[in-house]
DNA sequence: CAGTCTATCCTTAGCCC
DNA sequence: TGGGCTAAGGATAGACT
């Protein structure tokens, strides 16, 4: 008997290689995805929109009930607040301090924030980069009295840098954000603003419907998005 | 011998009755989805953006590469379904509402830079595993010279390990921050501009980092504004 | 491209810690 | 909540239409 398929192979977590393959992996992909959440709504009540611009740069979307009203949702921050999380309730005296502090502060907070993040990643690609020339020479496989001494030494030092930096900037902005971003405004409903300012805009659908898995090309029209809608 | 499971259980496509199970069943299946979006944007090279109301309207998001990004790409971009309306398009509107919105976009950022933060910390804890590995060894210590070709075939190994987990943890990181980060923004009403917009932000460390600088344990984050700024 | 088929690989329901 | 476990159900690579 000769074997009508090889089933399902493994496969590598890379970008494919092949164009035809990855076209219709990217299909096929899709629509599970698209099933998944699907599935996912329908199981679990959960409202879902999904973006996705294939490689081809072409754009399809999902959403349940509506794309563009969980999107507005999301953008204009009409969700409910967390009720689920800490309903630890910080100071009210730093809670007033956080209310009165400036944009300014927090715009020069959140670039320094950046500019540490981004000193961490570059000694982070920097490692990678000393480990991929290292294995490039192959110098593991060497015979031991060839190997690169000041590559072995400059690994050591490169993970005991990038270790202790990760770790003092990890704390430090943790750290930093906790303590002067914490809770303006909480998610404590007790306090003047919590859930009773938001207007709930839920609209709840029966199944199936605003469902829409489209490829945006050329043909495809969008009902009555246009106007109102905000 | 006794079955010791059942295993997975065909289950009706249908709003789960239990709610414990539907808890957890969203909570896998929303670490699925993510993971497939994962996939699907490495192996395909697709762009991909998720935004998910839990049924306790919490709001969990991914994005790759960038979850605002894609979104404004998607809201602003010529790939808009609906260019047919012209300015009156929930499009335009969105992109204004979002150049006007630089507080949410802050907050985007800050959530973004968690995000990363996130990652450079769990990179440097899988160096640090790994040194703790060799150190425990003693072989790091020996003069470099004096190493033995089984001690560097260990390295070698170990390093490839790390670069497949720097992969994975990539893409477990998708999940994670999903999962310990939920971003609410406050509300907004049409005239009142932003009363509050509030990010929360919660980084929660698996235990037994080897971060112990890091205190363990969960962050909630808020970034809130007075009114006035904008 | 979309649909079929098959043999695998992957996800996850149900339970437990 | 999060992570493990087991085994069944579901997704899909590859080949073909």
């Amino acid at each position: 008997m000769t074997r009508k398929s090889r089933g399902r192979q493994k496969i590598e977590m890379t970008r494919m290689s092949k164009a035809s393959n990855l076209l219709v992996t990217f299909s096929k992909r899709r629509s599970g995805l698209f099933k998944k959440a699907y599935e996912l709504h329908t199981l679990c009540g959960a409202e879902i929109a999904i973006l996705v611009f294939s490689p081809g740069k072409k754009v399809f979307s999902y959403g349940h009930p509506c794309l563009y009203s969980i999107i507005d949702r999301f953008v204009t921050g009409k969700s409910s607040p967390n009720s689920s999380s800490s309903s630890n309730n910080p100071s009210s005296r730093l809670l007033e301090a956080h209310r009165n502090a400036s944009i300014r502060e927090l715009n020069m907070q959140l670039t320094e924030m950046l500019n540490q993040l981004e000193a961490d990643r570059k000694r982070g690609e920097e490692l990678i980069k000393l480990r991929k020339a290292n294995r490039e020479k192959c110098w593991w496989e060497a015979p031991v009295n060839e190997l690169g001494v000041e590559e072995l030494e400059q690994l050591k030092v490169a993970m005991e840098e990038l270790k202790k930096n990760v770790a003092k900037q990890a704390e430090k902005l943790i750290v930093d954000a906790s303590n002067n971003m914490t809770a303006l405004f909480g998610t404590s409903s007790e306090h003047v603003v919590g859930p009773s300012n938001i207007i709930d805009v839920k609209v709840q659908n029966p199944p199936g419907l605003g469902l829409s898995m489209t490829p945006h090309g050329s043909f495809s029209t969008f009902l009555g998005y246009g106007r109102g809608f905000f």
